[in-house]
DNA sequence: CATGCCCTGTAATAGTTTTTTAAACTATTA
DNA sequence: TAATAGTTTAAAAAACTATTACAGGGCATG
């Protein structure tokens, strides 16, 4: 049984394209040219993934994904939105808020499913209770503890979470409402600056093993956790 | 004399796939759209296992899972929940307390096989009947005696069952509600905060050999039992 | 069939941990 | 350097856990 992909995309050049490396992927892709086009397709058989262009003839791809995630029977959907190239912090925010990743046109087919991979291993629970080795810590979901050199490490609940999403979701800034979404849960009513002590407990529990440096501040963002050894 | 497994998915395709790859693996696969059409085999014949779609045209298959739960000729039969992807861990809570294992779609028939083995092997009660040895503490199922150094330890039987369910899932955390659903039964009309009480009294047993501590809380989460020995 | 004993579940209360907020302080940017 | 953003600390509030006592049920015994 294949992953099924819905495509949403009204440039039709763009779509054959995708569909066809979507299908040597091994993917099944379908595809529509607008909202209402991919409502008919959801109304049949839900995806597993949605691939929604940023502009769309009928509506704003951003709004249409706010939408699907306000659908009870779309909203656990992980969707990639397809968007030119940007700088504005505004729509780079929008972006990551609304979906789950983004792609910027133009973009290769090796990126695009590299960025599909991630994502749907992000979304699948059993990829979840694995447990994730990082510079000699080693986070168990499953046991829901946290071991360096063989001793438990003492974390708060909510800095475990917060490690959990950041070993999940490396390279990558969030702002401290997307992490209150997804650390805190989507309707967690609490101030933002309540992540910036959550942070430094974490940084405190990572600090006697050096690790404290990976969790670094992006001025007038938020946060990100670097993997990737800087040179 | 096969495996007899039963299978509730409305979807066709995924159950002829299903059922195919079954019958190739020795085990007799019999199938039923809904919740009605599963009862009705039930009353006929008791499965080995429930494979069981989350959502199903008559009755979510969580409720249906909870109901099978509660009938005694069916509570016994193991489940393997069949769901979309997600990441809400409402659900994923609501998953694990309800079935015994959750596959989700789109998943490999190979992924399938591996966890009905698993889910099988736990339930088979030739492995329940073994004895455990743990740090001088030999729990006999069979006895249903606890013995350190040579004399009987006094634990009631709620504590013995207990106890023997961490010896054979240790390093995990479990909570309340799914040790309630594992070690009272999963139609126990009980409160969650009583499990506080059964693990204070099973900590009495063990204090005086200094096991105790090996039953850890973890907090907001609920109790895990450690084999490993901490450094 | 009454008695006492053991076991269980609940409730009350005490104790602990964690979370949140606020406020003072430090750093960065333009 | 002013303005904006992030860090740190402390303390109150909230959430969660431990412990104890007790009532009621079941069961064997006298």
């Amino acid at each position: 049984m294949s992953t099924r992909i819905l495509l949403v995309e009204d440039e039709s050049a763009i779509a054959d394209m995708v569909c066809f490396h979507l299908k040597k992927a091994d993917y099944q892709c379908q595809a529509a040219v607008d909202a209402a086009a991919a409502d008919q397709l959801l109304k049949q058989q839900v995806p597993d993934l949605i691939l929604l262009d940023w502009m769309l003839p009928d509506e704003s791809g951003y709004f249409y994904a706010r939408r699907l995630r306000q659908d009870k029977f779309t909203k656990e959907i992980p969707i990639i939105m397809l968007t030119a190239r940007t700088d504005e912090r505004d729509k780079i925010n929008a972006l990551e808020s609304a979906a789950d990743d983004y792609v910027t046109k133009p973009f290769s087919p090796k990126e695009l499913l590299a960025r599909i991979k991630a994502v749907l291993r992000r979304a699948s629970p059993h990829r979840n209770a694995e447990q994730i080795e990082f510079n000699g810590v080693v986070l168990d979901p499953q046991a829901h503890r946290l071991v360096f050199e063989g001793t438990n490490l003492k974390v708060g609940p909510t800095e475990f979470r917060l490690l959990h999403f950041f070993l999940t979701h490396t390279d990558r800034a969030f702002s401290r409402e997307q992490l209150l979404n997804h650390v805190w849960g989507r309707d967690a009513y609490v101030e933002e600056r309540t992540v910036d002590v959550h942070i430094r407990r974490l940084r405190k529990v990572l600090q006697p093993m050096g690790l404290d440096r990976y969790i670094e501040t992006v001025h007038g963002v938020g946060y990100r956790f670097v993997a990737l050894e800087k040179v």
